[in-house]
DNA sequence: TCGGCCATACTTGGATCCAATCAAGGAGGA
DNA sequence: TCCTCCTTGATTGGATCCAAGTATGGCCGA
């Protein structure tokens, strides 16, 4: 018995190998919400035939990142505002309790690399490089959680809003990113001071904040539904 | 274009059928946690080809409900207790949410059903009965909740525990589960009332109750873990 | 000219077949 | 006697092939 090779994805693995460079696809703006995906097309693409890649778009499905439709195809997922202030309400009441289970292994290097992640991310105006590192700081806060389903479930919520993230933070301006920046640096200083309970009140503010925006842009999530 | 003909499943989603089944075997108890799933097994007793049945498993390996290892095999998942305490934390935050969703719709006609439940409940000493009624109640509870994402996912948590929380339930005696029916009428007298915050807090310290009591029951989760 | 019906092409779903990987058991040697 | 290595069986993973369902385009009729 060999040990586990963990999360590289080794020979006899094709339908997570797909599902990542798909999830990744997806993430990063490359497939928009609502655009169909053809099984073909994707393993023609991955190099593998379309076994894995109904594989992967079934793991992708229960991620709420591809709407599978039966004998009909399959949509990159879409959210309408309500779905997404509901995955913003759970977010404002998992992530203050993940944040618990992480601060107390946080170590002084990891809150120096959270401090340095919130320094570049007031200097820059890219919106993608912000996003990059927005996500990188609230996850690198929950990342010394011994959790195992948890830790999971917040990066999905992360995922699936993703794209509608990356459509509100285009539409407002840098200026009004600085808030956030504000709120960074509140949850590094709590942590420091080793006062939990104050980082996960900063955090669920945090949240509950960036919901309300949300809400002011209804007109973020009127995409084309090709969706039937 | 023809409408979405909803949960039914059809003829074209063999994968789905197979993993209803599947999971209604691991809820019913008849699949213990760390038994062994050979595909070729399910793909027999279901009439099915390995295919479907692959996609059944890796459904269920994102519910939580199986383990797969590639190139190796899949088994029934198993929790540690550290585990279930993680989820059944998950749900303390997540639930009264859910409720809050779901209270102001309930008619009723709902809330007589929800007290015919608890009654009933009161009055079984068979297991398998109690903890399907204790299901239904709070689920029930939760049924006019008009959310996409927050229900299932509570759904899903309850199904994950599920097997852990029949040996538990056996474990005790009936007169330990007395309190149970207690919070069950707290909460529907909340929500008569129509007070939904009230039936929040109640739900809260039920599951919190629940998650203590599971803690000192450590000995339900030294289950022999077939998987390496 | 517009609406409905039908046939065709395309896409998805499922089954069978073959290759790759892992686990167990036995043989051999120290 | 015990450890190691190798062989063999069983099971999973992936690809190809065929069937079934759906959507699109054209044709016919009103």
């Amino acid at each position: 018995m060999t040990i586990d090779p963990g999360p590289r994805t080794r020979g006899g693995d094709a339908g997570a190998r797909v599902a990542n460079a798909l999830r990744a696809g997806i993430l990063t703006g490359q497939f928009a919400p609502g655009a169909r995906i053809r099984q073909e097309d994707l393993a023609e693409r991955f190099g593998a035939s379309r076994v894995p890649v109904r594989e992967a778009l079934r793991i992708l499905e229960h991620e709420g990142l591809v709407t599978l439709v039966a004998n009909t195809g399959a949509w990159v997922a879409t959210l309408t505002l309500a779905e997404c202030e509901e995955i913003y309400r759970m977010r404002e009441r998992l992530e203050p309790l993940l944040l618990a289970y992480s601060a107390p292994n946080l170590d002084p290097g990891d809150l120096d690399r959270l401090q340095g992640l919130s320094e570049r991310m007031a200097h820059t105006d890219d919106v993608d490089a912000f996003l990059e590192l927005d996500r990188e700081f609230h996850l690198g806060t929950y990342r010394r959680a011994r959790t195992t389903q948890l830790g999971e479930l917040v990066e999905k919520l992360w995922n699936t809003t993703q794209p509608y993230r990356r459509a509100y933070t285009r539409s407002i301006g840098p200026d009004a990113r600085r808030i956030a920046n504000d709120e960074h640096h509140l949850i590094v200083a709590a942590l420091r001071d080793g006062d939990t309970e104050d980082a996960e009140r900063v955090v669920a503010a945090h949240i509950r904040r960036t919901r309300r925006q949300l809400s002011r842009h209804p007109h973020l999530f009127e995409t084309i539904r090709e969706v039937p």
